[in-house]
DNA sequence: GTACTATATCGATGAATGTCAATATAAGCA
DNA sequence: TGCTTATATTGACATTCATCGATATAGTAC
């Protein structure tokens, strides 16, 4: 169970052909829609345009709550879903917790919805 | 309004540049993510899946609801999610409605992931 | 130890959403 | 005209989810 939550979209990329190449299955439908779910929010969008976009590629919540408009806690939250889905990665140094893109990670998923 | 709903998917594709290049406005993310809800479903995902890969690339409600599992009207209601976000069209020739894959739109979708 | 800061978690609430049964619409055919 | 089939729409219900305020945790400095 922990496992599920700490590598799922790499389980994602690895799991099945591209959408147009052959029928998904009901199980893969099921995990490739969470992965998609994890990023089809404005605010989680935002959020992994704007730590690939910092300063060094990574950006801790402190950064990232005022151009969002939204709460601490909300940004935590957008966060960890975003983590949970294999999207970014955390790193915690001292008080702060920074936060980057998995390296191929939006390629993979990008790679299953590409038609050619 | 009749054009929002008719051209969203060719908006969101010349709306911006990929999510990684720069900070993605509130505005576009609204849009990129309101086009990401409508993949982000299991049962949209199959039907996008089982739509492309049937004979001619097209195929009719009918075709679809005894695989998927699911009622007509929810069928059916997933497809006009689908053509609303203009990732599929609908034709409809005599009593039936054939639905078919927008040429390039989930391409420009993956195009809008991708890091490179 | 206390005080302060950064972040995470909890609980509640309102909004959005997937599903179904029932009904409506529309096209073809007797 | 009526009957049948294919699809769309409506209304209801249960579930999920985004957001917030309050609180808990953890690290740093004094």
């Amino acid at each position: 169970m922990a496992l599920v939550t700490t590598l799922p979209l790499t389980d994602v990329t690895e799991c099945c052909a591209p959408l147009t190449r052959e029928t998904l299955s009901a199980h893969n439908a099921e995990k490739l829609a969470k992965t998609l779910k994890a990023l089809a929010d404005p605010a989680r969008l935002r959020l992994v345009s704007m730590v690939a976009a910092h300063d060094d590629a990574e950006a801790c919540v402190c950064d990232l709550t005022e151009p969002l408009g939204l709460g601490q806690p909300t940004v935590s939250h957008h966060l960890k879903v975003l983590v949970d889905a294999g999207i970014l990665t955390r790193e915690k140094r001292g008080t702060w917790a920074y936060y980057r893109l998995v390296p191929g990670a939006l390629d993979s998923l990008a790679s299953l919805l590409v038609t050619a």
